[in-house]
RNA sequence: GGGCCUAUAGCUCAGUUGGUUAGAGCGCACGCCUGAUAAGCGUGAGGUGAGUGGUUCAACUCCACUUAGGCCCA
């Protein structure tokens, strides 16, 4: 007979194919629909904020793989400190000017760009950033992350852009602001100074020549090394270093000086038979010597010592035009020197220059070179290869321009140094992230603010039209401020000076006359300055953030920028915790990039196997370094997901349509095996809960996955059936089943919760659950399942469990020897050589068949295996059970045949049948 | 060229302050079950710990260098 019916089988009407792509875009249709962000908030009122900062990505383009994992990553923190408890407002935010916009947008319009007028052109920048702000709000949504997308914050806001004015007001009331002369990268064919992150360095072929300087009122010859023959014209230096030794060498170029450690490679290309060393000295007798200037023979150049000369190319003597290089300008600046630039805009020299007037500085260098052989100042000439800058958007090459330019001053009121205490004072995950920020900012040099663009934020300056002298006054600022934030930044190229300020007089000349700076801020500004115009003014927010979330190579971008602001106007880091992840990279751990073919796209990972699968993965991989990502990768993580959502489906179906007051039991009326699995699953979430609070999301994964795998689908699962399946349906043993599902189940959706959004979320509705909420999102995890922690049950089960491990080998020897096929149709004989193993296994003999999974257990003195293990000592065989098989729960026990009416049936079997009839 | 980081089985990760034979899960191979079935269970094979050298009685672990890769800066 078959007795299928009659058992207590699995039924659910969670599918076991979870059709993510589907199922995911319902979910967030039923979110959108209960409104969940707005009442989860609501369900938190109370309670304490936690806030993480959104810094915002870029409105430019679709959100890429990256980008998901660092917005994954925050919603992993934004859901688990929700659901433990927190108030937690997300505001995402989108960083909406600057270069790579107007760019594209200029691209975009081609020679049409000519007649676009600066308003027209900012509006087109605003539609294409609004574009992507709308593009990029849908996809992150798709992943699963919770946040005011209906409120986010943009850059381009007008009351944005009036906070942005407004703190560049208090950064010039309290003197950070200047206006300076200095080299900046620039680029001549985009026409603007370039930041550093705007900057990329490219192998270029540039000259390498050796010239010498005739040292007045002397018949020698400094003989220096440059790569940059344009930049000689802006010559006023020469720099040795302080340490090297030199040498004078009579050649067939005259008496030249050079570093000593270099002269026999310049000895070897000049290939001189006369060469030879005549008198060995060093920089300080240079020092007050002067030379003639190569270019313009009326004028003299200074010698002067430096420490980043080179020693081991060149000639150890370098040529300086601080107006021209960073180094250059910062030895200027030591030693008192000019800072001469004679190039414009479009890279040309001024028409003043002799000779090169109009000249492009590029074309100009073969030119120089030329003249100087011919005069015969050039001893040796070559190429070289070289790393040299480039501009990030039109690739074409850098120079180095002395031009007046905005700048904050990091020296001023002790910044740096408050910065370095304001980088000790904060908690950096992980911890060398510190070390990285703290050099960084140690040697950075001072912010250009300026960009001479379109798309941004104007630099609230006026200049007076007679002597240029700038009016930058706090008062003034702060109306411009007023206008902006009622009319938005793009009234500052509508209006007159007149529109802002009235009765305007230049302190200097006296004029009355004026007009707008033209320049923008450039974009770090605007994003620095989020932890004003959001932070402090969204009242659900809380000033400083308790977090800050993003890549590794923000330490240089927006965490540094906003430390800085921060700390300028309000005297400490806008952040209590900054975490740091790496990069995604392909799954050689290559960069991701177009060229490469490499590169995918969340969108489309969603639509073929679901935001559930990535954000798995993402939750696996240890972000501290970088971590890689493809197609294949995610085959396990989909793997892992299917395990995960069967066992949820295996537990849903035997709790089937029985609610909790069906099994309401205490700890104590528990079936011992019940309460092992209970107590191992509060050690692990301890654990768990432990990783969480410390942002360690895989060690979460691989805790959490192992437990499912480990301990419930592989033991305590597969052992709990036979209980939940053929026990009489009200029996004591199958309650105390039910409810340890139950309650394993209704935590570990909860705990499971901030990983895996979607799924729990759909299990939560076919779980019959007391008092449910509109979303297992509204619920709290609270540490009521440590209630059920029992380290005494712990320490027999280490011993039962390697019993069982032994069971487990003996079974597969018969099953190998086809005696057996599967467990239940084997006996275990057992038996105890100490006191110990005795007390054990007496305490649980009346479960251990149910625990090895065989059909009985025999106390009895065997020929089998010794177990020794400390102070328990075991002898144990397994052998083919030859007792009847009962037809309903397969059992080979003595009680088949005890009932006439069923004869086929054990004792079991027989009251639960009899309960049914 | 400089600062910071990464390197343990095919994959993702563990490995306490240096101390037995380097662990786990997945995947793979083989077997079992057919009452979780496009599921479940068991067993097994996989490692020159990136490389070289050093410190030590002892190194995956500490030090130096090298290689490969990443970010940032020049």
């Amino acid at each position: 007979m078959d007795y299928k019916d009659s058992l207590n089988l699995p039924k659910t009407d969670f599918p076991m194919k979870a059709n993510l792509p589907v199922l995911e875009e319902e979910i967030i249709k039923y979110w959108d629909s209960i409104d969940v962000y707005k009442n989860l908030l609501k369900e938190r009122e109370d309670k304490e904020v936690y806030v993480l900062h959104d810094g915002p990505p870029y409105a430019n383009g679709h959100i890429h793989i990256g980008t998901a994992f660092n917005k994954i990553l925050k919603d992993f923190i934004i859901k688990y400190k929700s659901i433990r408890g927190y108030k937690t407002p997300y505001i995402p935010g989108w960083d909406c000017h600057g270069m790579p916009i107007e760019h594209n947008v200029t691209k975009e319009l081609g020679p049409k760009l000519k007649e676009t007028s600066t308003l027209d052109l900012r509006k087109k920048c605003r539609d294409y950033a609004s574009k992507f702000v709308n593009v990029q709000k849908v996809e992150f949504k798709r992943l699963g992350v919770f946040g005011d997308w209906d409120n986010p914050y943009i850059t381009m806001s007008k009351e944005y852009e009036a906070d942005i004015v407004d703190n560049f007001g208090k950064l010039v009331e309290k003197g950070f602001i200047y206006r300076g002369l200095r080299p900046i990268h620039w680029c001549m064919k985009c026409q603007t100074a370039l930041a550093g992150n705007e900057i990329e360095y490219e192998d270029k072929e540039s000259p390498s020549i050796f010239v010498k300087f005739k040292i007045e009122n002397e018949d020698k010859f400094f003989l220096i090394w440059t790569t940059t023959p344009w930049t000689l014209p802006a010559n006023v230096a020469i720099a040795f270093h302080p340490d090297e030794k030199y040498v004078e060498v009579e050649t067939s170029y005259g008496r030249l000086v050079m570093m000593k450690k270099l002269s026999e490679s310049v000895k070897s290309k000049l290939n001189d038979e006369k060469f030879k060393i005549v008198e060995e000295t060093d920089a300080k007798k240079y020092l007050d010597k002067k030379y003639i200037h190569p270019i313009d023979k009326r004028k003299r150049g200074k010698v002067i010592t430096a420490d980043f000369v080179t020693t081991d190319v060149g000639t150890g003597i370098v040529h300086i035009a601080p107006g021209h290089g960073y180094d250059d300008y910062q030895a200027g600046i030591k030693n008192d020197l000019e800072i001469v630039c004679p190039v414009n805009k479009e890279g040309k020299f001024f028409d003043e220059v002799e000779k090169y007037g109009g000249m492009n500085v590029f074309e100009a260098n073969p030119v120089i070179i030329d003249d100087l052989k011919k005069e015969g100042s050039l001893i040796f000439s070559e190429s070289i290869i070289h790393s040299y800058p480039v501009c990030w958007r039109c690739k074409s090459e850098l120079i180095f321009r002395a031009t007046e330019q905005w700048f904050l001053d990091v020296e001023k009121n002790n910044l740096r140094n408050n910065l370095l205490l304001e980088i000790d004072k904060t908690t950096w995950i992980p911890v060398w992230s510190k070390d990285r920020i703290y050099n960084m900012v140690k040697t950075r040099p001072d912010w250009c603010l300026s960009r001479q663009r379109s798309w941004g934020v104007p630099i609230p300056v006026f200049y007076c039209k007679k002597c240029s002298t700038p009016h930058i006054k706090k008062e003034t600022i702060d109306k411009i401020r007023d206008v902006i934030s009622n009319e938005g930044s793009d009234v500052w190229f509508e209006k007159d000076v007149s529109y802002f300020v009235k009765d305007l007089k230049c302190e200097k000349c006296g004029s009355t006359e004026f007009e707008k700076e033209t320049n923008i801020f450039d974009v770090w500004f605007d994003s620095s300055l989020s932890h004003s115009a959001v932070v402090k003014k969204r009242e659900e927010l809380r000033w400083p953030s308790d977090l800050y979330l993003e890549a590794v190579d923000q330490h240089r971008g927006w965490f540094q920028v906003s430390l800085i602001v921060s700390t300028a106007t309000d005297g400490r880091a806008p952040y209590k915790e900054v975490l740091t992840h790496g990069l995604i990279l392909d799954k050689n751990m290559k960069k991701m990039s177009k060229s490469l073919g490499n590169v995918f796209s969340p969108e489309t990972i969603c639509k073929k196997y679901g935001a559930e699968i990535i954000r798995l993965w993402f939750s696996s991989v240890d972000y501290t370094s970088d971590a890689p990502f493809g197609e294949e990768l995610l085959s396990s993580s989909k793997e892992t997901y299917f395990k995960i959502r069967n066992t949820i489906r295996f537990m849903l179906g035997n709790l089937g349509k029985s609610q909790p007051e069906d099994f309401n039991l205490t700890k104590e009326e528990l079936h011992p095996i019940d309460r092992y699995i209970l107590a191992k699953y509060v050690k692990i979430r301890r654990r768990i809960i432990k990783y969480y609070d410390d942002f360690e999301f895989h060690k979460v994964f691989k805790e959490f996955y192992a437990f499912i795998v480990t301990d419930l689908s592989s033991f305590y699962l597969d052992i709990v059936k036979d209980r939940l399946y053929t026990y009489p349906k009200n029996s004591k043993e199958r309650k105390s089943g039910l409810f340890t599902l139950y309650n394993l189940l209704d935590d570990m959706l909860k705990l499971i919760a901030p990983i895996i959004p979607f799924t729990v979320e759909q299990a939560y509705k076919f779980f019959n659950k007391k008092s449910k909420k509109e979303s297992i999102h509204f619920e709290i995890l609270s540490d009521e399942i440590y209630k059920f922690e029992d380290e005494n049950i712990l320490k027999d089960f280490e011993v039962l469990n390697l019993l069982r491990e032994k069971v487990l080998s003996q079974l597969e020897n018969l099953r190998s020897k086809n005696i057996i096929g599967k467990s239940i149709e084997a006996n275990l004989l057992i038996n105890w050589l100490n006191d110990d193993s005795k007390k054990l296994l007496e305490k649980y003999k009346e479960v251990l068949d149910q625990l090895f999974i065989v059909s009985n257990v025999k106390f009895l003195d065997n020929d089998g295996e010794l177990l020794e293990n400390g102070e328990n000592k075991f002898v144990l065989k397994c052998e083919k059970a030859e007792e009847k098989k009962c037809s309903r729960c397969w059992l080979h026990l003595e009680s088949v045949g005890n009932h006439s009416d069923y004869p086929d049936l054990c004792d079991k079997c027989y009251e639960a049948i009899k309960m049914e009839e």
